[in-house]
DNA sequence: ACTTAATAGTCCATAATGTGGACTTTGGAG
DNA sequence: CTCCAAAGTCCACATTATGGACTATTAAGT
């Protein structure tokens, strides 16, 4: 069985853990959908599981069927429960006036991601005025860790033991998402520790690169990253440099909002 | 066992539905957070059965544990999949100025409400500029159907079986929520049904009252209401009246925007 | 229009998963 | 220090979910 599924010890909880990764391959693919044989092979489930879990969710509406498509999708109470779970976890309202600056000031694209589980999530995004707008990662959208620039930083920020881990769990489905293999994201993970911010080049999207940086990991918070994707000839030296010293500056200021104010 | 948990042929699907039941119990006391035993009694598992599916849901980060209090609540991966369902499920942003006008013009709080299945979320609010504030409702707040001017304007709108239906699901924890037991709510919904609009005075908080008023229901738009909650004084007639016509006006607005844009 | 291929959906005997009665641990109040 | 309530744990057992094999439906090819 090709296990999307955590690999840690589901005592007694296989169903959930099941559960939670159709959740994730369906907000992996929010946009188009999933046909059912997309969420075999994603989850590795058989075809008669991953049926009646859907169809279990379908009724819980956690999620929905196209009638004319068959594809599935995230239904309506997950968006509701996340609405209950937003007063502590929404830290749009903190990092949004960073993210403005960010694309006010280098006329490119800034986003705010943080890490979730294996993956990352794009939590935020703000579009510069340079009219050729690089608009790689919808909001709510999910990668595995690394294949973006902001994930990447965040993946740079984990320990060798951690670091390993995610990239083992991620080796097979690298590929949706970027022109790596595993030691390449491994590569890329170096260099960023090595460079002190993520460098983004893999040309899954040919031509455009990506800058992330995240703010010092502090205990209890879930790690969050700021980064800035444009064309690649907008961010060769010495405007590189100049990014990444704006996004360290945020990246600050936004560390320091959150040393007054309690995030859980 | 009391049975929060769907009645419907659950199939081959049981754990998703506990798995649900217990997102929902969460969520639905997303300030102070559950102790197990909360968990227990509101979806009717055993201890070790609520225990370990908390335990698994916290690994996924769908919930959390406060180390201090033991207190449960909803994680972080929920806002994030919450995010991810967003561009399909947020009328926020349709039913705004809605919102905006009703809190302007009334000085009261406005309150924009779904159905999901035997409750109804609110999904946004807006306070008004008199001195005495009524937020009975947080955003993304769960309530029993009925509970709430606008999740009674929602009932109304049920056939006899459906309400029927919700009524006897919801009975046991009516008392929770409002000074109401089965009977009391089957008599607001009808009165709602002959008013022609939901009247909320069941003193659960004594003193105040809700007027609420569904949307016309459509084919594949889940239900929705808008409501205006403030001090019973403030909603004699004849400002009873202008309120009512009010909402009524902004519900027809409102449809009126869902007949162009698709909604899901 | 007919054949083939691919995908969705269903059935049911089987065993692995999750269950819950009983027990232990923790922590707070008197 | 003792008592009580709540959290957390263990494990024999049977209910639940599993998946191999089958059917139905839809799309594509000639």
């Amino acid at each position: 069985m090709m296990d999307t599924v955590k690999s840690d010890a589901p005592s007694g909880a296989q169903s959930i853990h099941r559960t939670a990764a159709v959740l994730r391959a369906l907000a992996a693919h929010a946009g188009p959908g999933m046909r059912l044989s997309d969420v075999m092979t994603m989850t590795g489930l058989q075809r008669p599981t991953a049926h009646r879990m859907l169809q279990a969710l379908i009724l819980e509406g956690l999620a929905r069927q196209d009638a004319e498509t068959k594809r599935y999708r995230l239904g309506p109470a997950l968006f509701e429960l996340g609405l209950a779970a937003a007063p502590r976890f929404d830290i749009r309202g903190i990092c949004g006036p960073s993210l403005d600056r960010l694309a006010a000031a280098t006329e490119d694209t800034a986003f705010l991601t943080v890490r979730s589980g294996y993956d990352s999530v794009c939590l935020d995004r703000r579009e510069g005025s340079y009219p050729i707008r690089v608009l790689t990662v919808e909001i709510g959208g999910r990668r595995p860790l690394g294949t973006t620039a902001g994930s990447l930083a965040l993946l740079c920020d984990l320990d060798a033991r951690e670091c390993e881990e995610v990239i083992a769990f991620n080796a097979a489905r690298l590929t949706e998402y970027a022109r790596l293999k595993a030691d390449g994201l491994r590569a890329l993970a170096e260099r960023g520790r090595t460079l002190g911010y993520a460098l983004n080049d893999n040309d899954f999207t040919p031509g455009i690169t990506g800058l992330g940086v995240s703010l010092p990991p502090a205990p209890g918070r879930q790690p969050i990253a700021l980064s800035v994707v444009a064309l690649s000839g907008r961010l060769a030296e010495p405007r590189r440099s100049k990014i990444v010293a704006m996004l360290k500056t945020e990246a600050r200021k936004i560390a320091a909002e959150f040393g007054g104010g309690a995030t859980p």
